[in-house]
DNA sequence: ACCTGAACACCGTTCAAGT
DNA sequence: ACCTGAACACCGTTCAAGT
């Protein structure tokens, strides 16, 4: 019963044909946003080839678009299994995944929130494995969750600050080279740890970056859920 | 029905008595964002008392100006004197100062870039500064360039995610009550962990929760700058 | 009952015209 | 030489009108 389709002859009839859904649109508008990294109603209904309008009839507004489209970005991050390692090691892993889903789509990052989360059912697995595998690791409560709400921070803002160095660069001059122009430019007698930065940041790129950052972290999450005082000894 | 008069009376002709200046172009953005968090060229224009396009004069673009907003922001940031402590308790407290001229002014926070530097005055004193503790505490220059790029991305990223909690906050129902209520509405017996986040997380508050955060990235950055064997034995 | 598109109140920025 | 404001090309969203 779904053909109500009278004479398809129009000026776009082959869109006609199967008609908008929150699924529809959610990806249209990830697509989107991978394109430009942001995106607008507008060129939205462009891209579905429908009135801007049409999406208002499947959500409030772009605000409740957007909630949905950091769950569905979320969809392709599946928390590790038990089995998988170690409680550090899986939760390093879920970690270096929700990175990667976050970098696949961007500007949706700087769209996670904590504070007021989604509720999405990705949003919630995440959140309830990444929780358990702090607790896991030895953290009580008042850590763990002081500790969740860190590392999300944390890794929503490395990636956002990660996207806008992939925007600023250009095919030529990667974010780096634009980096050391910038510190070379200074008087290294002046500016002496500058000039060092300028040396060092060729030899750096966003992965290694982000696990070095993670790292720092994850090793003193563990430190604190398992205080032996002697770990390396 | 107030009519300009070209006699020097009130406050409309004073404006052409202190010309625009990029300083007072930068002190009223500010004063702007930190009423509402963003602002606009329009409105800048209009709290200035001056043709929008007046700005125009003195900087390239609302970017440029934007850059600018950014270095002057962190003028109140004084690093700390080689006798103010260890160089871990001065990194500390660099960070924390950091974050607080951040806080002191929504927006700001999103535009601080490492791979495109402001290299203003003060953008350039605090990397010089933060570098050469970050050398102080024991680490090589590879180190310390990544986490100096860690600890901004981390702090900006904080700093981001705790102006959102706090914009998302009605006056009668604080973040921690939205997030406390958002986890509570969900089954217990399905998804305990966020239970349990639930019932912490009134106890945390955003001062608690960076101070928090930033100590276990300290802890680890001191760690590995002096790997003793037993630190707390 | 559903959908549309004009309209409203914004934006950043360009540029010709005014002083 | 400096400044202005109309104009351009956008935005998210409301709402009356159309089918």
């Amino acid at each position: 019963m779904a053909s109500r389709s009278t004479a398809p002859r129009g000026k776009r009839p082959s869109r006609a044909r199967t008609p908008l859904s929150r699924d529809r649109i959610i990806s249209a508008a990830l697509e989107l946003a991978d394109e430009r990294g942001d995106f607008s109603m507008r060129a939205l209904g462009a891209h579905l080839g429908v009135d801007p309008m049409a999406v208002y009839r499947h959500f409030r507004d772009k605000d409740a678009l957007l909630d949905a489209a950091v769950d569905a970005a979320l969809a392709t991050l599946r928390p590790p299994a038990p089995g998988d390692g170690s409680a550090l090691e899986r939760l390093r892993s879920i970690c270096i995944e929700f990175r990667s889903a976050l970098t696949a789509h961007p500007g949706i990052a700087t769209r996670v929130s904590t504070t007021q989360p989604t509720l999405g059912p990705h949003t919630v697995a995440l959140t309830e494995a990444t929780f358990g595998l702090l607790v896991e690791l030895g953290l009580g409560r008042a850590d763990a969750t002081k500790s969740f709400l860190m590392l999300i921070r944390f890794i929503t803002g490395a990636v956002s600050a990660e996207e806008r160095a992939r925007a600023e660069e250009t095919s030529d001059t990667p974010w780096q080279e634009q980096m050391r122009a910038a510190y070379a430019s200074l008087p290294p007698e002046q500016f002496p740890n500058l000039a060092a930065m300028a040396e060092e940041v060729a030899r750096t790129d966003l992965d290694i970056e982000f696990e070095y950052g993670l790292d720092l972290v994850l090793e003193a999450l563990a430190r604190r859920g398992n205080p032996g005082p002697s770990v390396n000894a």
